[in-house]
DNA sequence: GTGAAAGCGCTAACAT
DNA sequence: ATGTTAGCGCTTTCAC
């Protein structure tokens, strides 16, 4: 079934088909009603490549997962509880704006070749980049393209050091600085001097600035920064398990941990609970990113709450922003993160 | 950059070029290198739309996640520990198959248009539908536009009573009926005699099986089915939570409950401990699906553990099988299932 | 208000 | 072994 069957069947010519389905004004109803009720009846759907090709949108968004993982297969982001909730709620906000969700995964360098392959390739009319570590050459390799897109955790300085301001690029952040000095902070106030700290990608935007605040923390109240407690993480469980079992073997441990994520305080609390340590008695702990299973646990973990669902949907609106009013610049929002206290 | 221009910057023709591109075998290495050079140089990448318009496949598999609950909001995606999953394993198998996945998430009736919109429109070469409840009217709609697809848990019966048998369907099952069989069997051997059940959905296939079991288990073993005991979750938390709050008022409680998935099992666990019901002393637990944090909380959640993984890839696999032999006609399988006892 | 026709970028049958 | 050409199904400019 095409235009021109529904043409035939309706007694008009394509064009007339096509005015109709692209809700041109200069049709009278009755003409309209009589096409679409043909349209309707035959179930007709215009071809989406033929369409495109002709110069209409694709309505459909790229979301881009990249978890770059040393050990590859054990970062899944089905496991990943970070992740998840990102592709979940970018598809959800984009369905409901009417747009479909072309999701791709990033394992490994050498894919990254497949995101601007869709981008190139014309699937998409722009894109939702979500885990990326610093890499100006890759985000300007997708910016030369010239179809917008959001970076979700990017660092806007690097991307104004590489004179990308022009590009139509959004970068979509929370206030992680702000939200990991709260978390020390309140364990600083409940009188711990040693504060250990599973660190996340130092790479990473996020990564990053949830380690600069560990670090000014422990400086602004002049307790001791050890490197032996800095653990790395790189927000890999199982990294963060390995990482805090060597911690235990020091003669003198921290009595607090700051983890820059929950999958990596959880799985510190394994290690803390094999080795027959009390939380929060014996140590304090703190995650980032409240994943759902946080409040289950027990004892349930208190953490810094990102407002994924939040951040998402405004990745996705940005977007749909950008593809409405042609392209636009750089720009940035970043959202408040929240101290959430429970029992660790 | 079009075809034609590689053609000219090659000194070939817009045909040698696409030679190239779809590694026809009648070209000399040297013109084929001389090409690829030019392609490579400019980072040329064939405009999708037009390939597909052309003839070719869109090398894109549609996954449908179908959520329907009462309560809108209550049940998305992200939150839902059984189709996340799903969602992220299909999209890194197809992925690695060299497949794009186009996500669509159905929560409401209507939406599904969107699914067949999605076919008719040619978007996408097959796809992969999860969570339908059973409803012959829209599988034999899909079917009848021709293109395969998969369904991940539907009840085969269905299916061939109206006659879809010829058409390129395949179903991917679990053993629910067998694990949930194991479950019960394993409770009536602990000695209980009074199990109280947590239903799923009882329109989906394996919402039924796992209460068909649960029936049959009684009744084998001679105990009581009393109505009273069967809790109306839908799959759902809330409704779960709300449930097992109900079933707590009666006179006479049973001694252990089978949940048909974990998300309803945790629910009844936050319960239970909120009256001060001792986890499994007081009451036994057990869940289905094996939801990562089953073994995470304390006590550990037993349960039977579905291979959703496998399951996932199954279907991605045979969904390219159909792809590449050309449709095909109905066809199913059905994995294994594992009872999993931890401390619940 | 509606139709005719060109063109979007590619593939593949046909011709050489 | 390579070029020429006719579509693929649609949108849109230009005529009427």
């Amino acid at each position: 079934m095409r235009s021109e069957d529904i043409a035939r069947l309706a007694g008009v010519s394509r064009s007339t088909v096509s005015r109709v389905i692209n809700n041109y004004s200069d049709i009278p109803q009755k003409t309209r009603d009589k096409v679409l009720k043909i349209i309707e009846q035959y179930h007709y759907e215009p071809n989406t490549s033929a369409r495109v090709l002709a110069g209409k949108s694709t309505s459909t968004i790229g979301l881009f997962v990249v978890s770059l993982s040393e050990q590859p297969g054990v970062n899944r982001i089905y496991q990943n509880n970070y992740f998840a909730p990102f592709v979940d709620a970018v598809i959800d906000t984009a369905n409901a704006a009417g747009y479909y969700v072309l999701v791709h995964t990033i394992y490994a360098e050498e894919d990254f070749a497949k995101v601007k392959q869709a981008f190139l390739q014309k699937r998409i009319d722009g894109g939702i980049i979500v885990g990326t570590q610093k890499n100006a050459e890759l985000i300007g390799g997708i910016a030369r393209i010239g179809l917008p897109f959001v970076l979700i955790d990017y660092d806007v300085a690097d991307i104004l050091e590489h004179r990308l301001s022009d590009s139509p690029i959004t970068v979509v952040n929370s206030d992680d600085y702000e939200g990991a000095m709260a978390a020390m902070n309140h364990l600083i106030s409940a009188g711990h001097k040693e504060i250990g700290f599973i660190s996340g990608h130092m790479n990473t935007y996020s990564g990053k600035q949830r380690f600069r605040a560990y670090e000014a923390a422990l400086r602004t109240h002049k307790l001791p920064v050890r490197p032996e407690y800095v653990l790395n993480g790189r927000f890999l469980k199982q990294a963060a398990y390995e990482e805090t079992k060597r911690l235990l073997k020091l003669d003198r441990l921290p009595t607090a941990i700051f983890s820059a994520n929950d999958d990596m305080a959880i799985a510190a609390m394994n290690v803390l609970r094999e080795h027959g340590l009390r939380i929060p008695d014996d140590m304090a702990l703190i995650g980032f990113d409240d994943v759902p299973v946080a409040a289950q646990l027990i004892p349930s973990l208190s953490t810094v709450r990102l407002p994924i669902y939040d951040m998402s949907k405004e990745a996705v609106s940005r977007l749909v922003g950008m593809f409405e009013n042609g392209a636009g610049t750089l720009s940035s929002v970043s959202f408040p993160t929240s101290l959430i206290i429970r029992d660790s």
